[in-house]
DNA sequence: AGGTATACGTACCGATCGGTAACATTGTCA
DNA sequence: TGACAATGTTACCGATCGGTACGTATACCT
């Protein structure tokens, strides 16, 4: 999908909104080759190449290879919500249904071949210093899931929400980490089921 | 398939005769370097450096980084399955125990500063290709893992064992991964509680 | 048209990557 | 003491790493 809609492609650099097309496909290759096998993997030379560009050109819409990482996160970010809003949205009210929803998608996301999970797990794995660029938008984003399950805990009235919301946390990361570990058939095609077994065992009598 | 290897090292044939003490010192410094860091991101040169022993040595006792790098994870695999036969030997006859008592240690685990999760996971995803040596000996490590998990689950009585296997799974994976992603006070340290719901919830009525 | 700011390309940098050749030194055990 | 295997020493390889100096083309605004 074209979501070239304000993707802020300045990183903080100050100098005000100057969209040059190189840095769009430069984002977009990146985007791919970073999440389907691994940004140290990832030579910037490989980046220029499929994106039809010079390395100079990527210098100057990002100030490093890392900055380009997090660049390629803060994008994984804003899809990422758009998929969990979408699961929200269609069961308004419903945080149970809600929640079965996007595990459920996860679940079919895991079983297909070369699966990669999570990119900002996997990012997180890559880099395990805290004050990596890339880290800091894949601690920030995963942060905020946490916050948002224990927010539904809450709301399907669980006996403890921040232990059900952290369960669902934790499920959910295996699922990522197992879909690309097991491939197809592997556990993480199990994580709807599980999931729905905990809130069950885990809401208030 | 790999063309024909020019040097007839026989791998790890057992001769019993005295092992190189420069290879042992290799090995435990990749060891903690690895894990600690990641593959990708520690380079040979630092490996020698940091054991005391120039490279030559590391080539003679190892066939490439690669090889030197799956040779770490298959110590890491002997002492894996050492702790889980001690939660397993702690509660005989007791499988539920079994797992309360492994993933209470892995939540533990998990809950110190500068946790890395499970070196398995991590090379996986450091290494997305599945003919990558160190990727071989991950993926044979979970494969045991998951079968373990779903025998407990057909000792416990559950409904559906391969289910519960497999959420287990999940949740252990989900520990390894949020426990380096979230440091202290992360979800990782619910593990063995939202087991035991989700064991609750699946054995036979 | 002309000037000017901006985007882009050619060529290159030093550092590090994994890995090796050739030879000197050590330790051990018969 | 001799033999032999293990290790150390030094220097090197081609490839790739992330990053840049500097000149050229292109678009826009009068």
């Amino acid at each position: 999908m074209p979501t070239d809609k304000n993707i802020d492609l300045t990183i903080s650099d100050g100098h005000a909104s100057a969209p040059p097309k190189a840095a769009k496909k430069i984002l977009d290759v990146a985007y791919d080759l970073f999440y389907r096998r691994g940004i140290r993997a990832i030579g910037v030379d490989e980046i220029v190449k499929r994106a039809g560009v010079t390395k100079p050109s990527l210098y100057r819409s990002f100030p490093s290879k890392d900055e380009l990482a997090a660049s390629y996160l803060r994008q994984y970010d804003l899809e990422y919500w758009e998929r969990f809003d979408e699961a929200v949205a269609a069961h308004p009210g419903d945080p149970r249904a809600q929640i079965k929803a996007f595990l459920t998608r996860i679940g079919k996301r895991t079983q297909v071949a070369d699966y990669r999970g999570c990119g900002m797990t996997n990012a997180a794995v890559e880099y395990p210093d805290h004050s990596h660029p890339a880290r800091v938008v894949s601690e920030a984003n995963k942060q905020e899931l946490r916050r948002r399950l224990r927010a539904m805990a809450v709301a399907m009235g669980a006996q403890d929400p921040d232990t059900l919301g952290d369960g669902l946390l934790l499920l959910i990361e295996g699922a990522y980490i197992s879909g690309q570990l097991f491939g197809l058939g592997g556990p993480a095609k199990a994580v709807a089921r599980n999931a729905d077994l905990l809130i069950e065992a885990s809401l208030k009598k």
